[in-house]
DNA sequence: TATTCACCTTGACCCAGATCAAACCGCTAA
DNA sequence: TTAGCGGTTTGATCTGGGTCAAGGTGAATA
């Protein structure tokens, strides 16, 4: 959406949206400079696959706009998303040579590259970089694990109050706002993607969401634009502990 | 199971059975020898409780023998395995205070401990340290994407071939031999953890134990040790690419 | 040798969510 | 203004795996 704009190809990390979250996020000004040397952005329109599994990946990067998605898939098609990455989000792995997953983008997206070997030399010879992605990483698993506990025990109807309150409560950090009031938003993912993150059909979201609104938890404003009222109301439908489980 | 050994609590890093592949795998003689002097052993038996998710947790450390379980729990009592350690597997994170998970003892456990904040602060000391945590991390991220898959999309019958397959694939490493003949092993887990593991109840587990046996992909040698006649089978009753897929 | 206890198996029944099918909605393009 | 199309909703029906209930098995204890 709107991020054709060119001067996102040749910005400056010092003005970079993301400089204070992403794997450079610790680096001290010449690391920084470093970098800057090395980077390049691309531009990924709404739907492009940015690489097939399996596929040979000679950079590694960070997302600058924009949402993609990770998925797995088996032979006879079945797909399930691994993960979603927001801005900040790190692509690729350090000392692997080829793609282990498929990456497409959901909105048009800006990533910031870093060829794979300059950036590996980097991050031996500077530990601020590997410092923060450890972090990033174990921040990752994280996610991967309460994601676990979706996919394996819950309900229908409580994976998708949860994947509700994953994307209200990003999307309230990013525009800096809180969790009382009625919180809208957009979002960013078809039915069929939603289906593919919770390991259900599309058929079971769309009557999932249906339910929710038409026992008041949500309103669609339209089809992707929804309304929570109660943030603590769609945690307990998500069958969350009320306050704690979430990790900042 | 027979880990009650003393010697166990008083052991030099150099003879340390998981020396090249826990976290200290790349550590320097200078550093080993600094780990050594933070370093303590402690036991846990079978069925034991190594700590409860939000406990306080000031240490970290790593699984020496035997094997534990990491799980998540809601309050009505539904349960989902997030981690399985294995010797040399990594426990705690490093910058956080409090447990996140339920760390269980499966058999009898020996761990090498660290206080938190030393280990901390030789983490910033020595890259390697770090450096090694990272690649552990990054590899137990992808087993969970590949475990979030098992949970969102594989059928009853595919998750204990997956499983079967995964415990098969390290009782084959461990004792270092291939993956060709027949292969016969020690199923580590109750039915009723296998399907905390597979998001299932621990009857469909049975059953379908009970099916692959009768359809001659595995014979019961007793309840709890299992013969593998034919690997790729198996991987293919899993759903999964007979070769590809599995990252060494 | 019997008793107990934790673990495992099997059967009967049921229901949440899958599957199959049809229609709807809000675009854009002709 | 209609046709086409991706995304979405809704209905009818089916089924894999859950639930409830009853035994079985084997190792440890008395």
């Amino acid at each position: 959406m709107l991020m054709n704009d060119p001067s996102m190809t040749s910005r400056q990390c010092g003005d970079c949206p993301i400089r204070h979250r992403a794997v450079c996020a610790r680096c001290e000004a010449d690391e920084l400079e470093r970098l800057d040397q090395i980077k390049y952005y691309r531009n990924y329109e709404a739907g492009q696959t940015v690489i097939w599994s399996g596929d040979k990946m000679d950079f590694v990067g960070s997302v600058v706009s924009g949402i993609a998605t990770l998925t797995q898939t088996m032979e006879d098609g079945r797909t399930q998303m691994v993960g979603l990455l927001l801005p900040s989000d790190f692509v690729g792995r350090p000392g692997r040579d080829s793609a282990a997953y498929n990456v497409v983008a959901v909105t048009d997206m800006v990533m910031c590259c870093f060829r794979k070997k300059p950036f590996e030399s980097m991050m031996s010879a500077t530990p601020h970089i590997a410092q923060r992605l450890l972090q990033m990483t174990l921040d990752e698993l994280d996610a991967a694990r309460e994601w676990m506990l979706v996919l394996g025990r819950k309900t229908a109807r409580e994976k998708i109050a949860s994947l509700l309150a994953i994307i209200a409560r990003r999307d309230a950090t990013l525009n800096m706002v809180g969790m009382q009031g009625p919180m809208t938003f957009e979002l960013p993912l078809t039915r069929e993607a939603m289906a593919d993150y919770l390991g259900l059909t599309l058929e079971t979201v769309s009557r999932q969401v249906s339910a929710l609104k038409k026992d008041g938890v949500i309103t669609l404003e339209s089809k992707r634009r929804i309304t929570i009222h109660d943030f603590n109301r769609l945690l307990d439908e998500a069958g969350d502990d009320s306050d704690g489980g979430m990790l900042a």
